[in-house]
DNA sequence: ATTTACCTTTACGTTAACGTAAAGTTTGGG
DNA sequence: CCCAAACTTTACGTTAACGTAAAGGTAAAT
């Protein structure tokens, strides 16, 4: 039997409020099912929300976010629609180098900072 | 005589609106001078620019990406100061360094995703 | 002189992503 | 049996970050 888990669990282990994990369901992002009207979310709802977050924490929008991972699973299409695909795949990589090279910048900005900061301490 | 700018000069440079210009000197962000009533931006006000449009691709709101420039030069306060000062240094280090892994484990997938894309199409 | 292309201010509108409050249901413990 | 702790739905509120429209000033070119 896979393992449930309660508005309460997943929101007690990604911090994030009941209200959030019910908006995003009203968003159609995850969809648990129910015992009499409570909600219960199984593995897979749980997959989904670890990488929801994770597109978050780069500053995703939800729909982007939404994007993202439905390109992880390529559900086999046309020629033209896997064309498309690869495109958007594509774009979001250049868009993830691009936040690399911005992050690699604002560590050594950071760090020069902390430098300082360390030196007028002494 | 250093360099200045119209604000349509920084907007079609950084690709964003006059409106987004005007609206972060609203929020005290960008200070330009005025000729009449005209803005002229200095070669400060348009690195500034750079710094914030860089932390907002990161994700950061207005209000952080102010917050991590002004961390740049510590302008020399207390030792309480600095010693706070440090402490926020190294916690956006931190949230970097998240982002970072966070980017590493959404290039793996958008890879695979692009394989099995390629391995479809041919 | 008037059109064109800028610039300005003021001010209301919009969207995303939830927060928060109200009112009610269900369920295990004492 | 009753209470407290979970859960539910409905619905209005909030904030950030601009968009957009209205109404007008200025300067160079035609």
């Amino acid at each position: 039997m896979e393992k449930q888990y309660s508005i309460s669990d997943l929101a007690k282990e990604f911090d994030i409020s009941n209200r959030t994990l019910r908006f995003y369901e009203e968003k159609g992002i995850l969809q648990p099912t129910r015992n009499k009207s409570t909600r219960i979310y199984s593995a897979s709802d749980r997959v989904t929300l670890r990488l929801l977050l994770r597109g978050k924490r780069l500053g995703f929008s939800l729909q982007e976010c939404v994007d993202i991972i439905s390109m992880y699973d390529p559900e086999s299409g046309s020629e033209a629609q896997l064309q498309s695909l690869l495109e958007k795949i594509q774009e979001k990589q250049k868009l993830l180098k691009q936040q690399q090279t911005d992050i690699k910048l604002m560590l050594i900005d950071l760090k020069s900072a902390e430098t300082k900061c360390l030196e007028s301490l002494k």
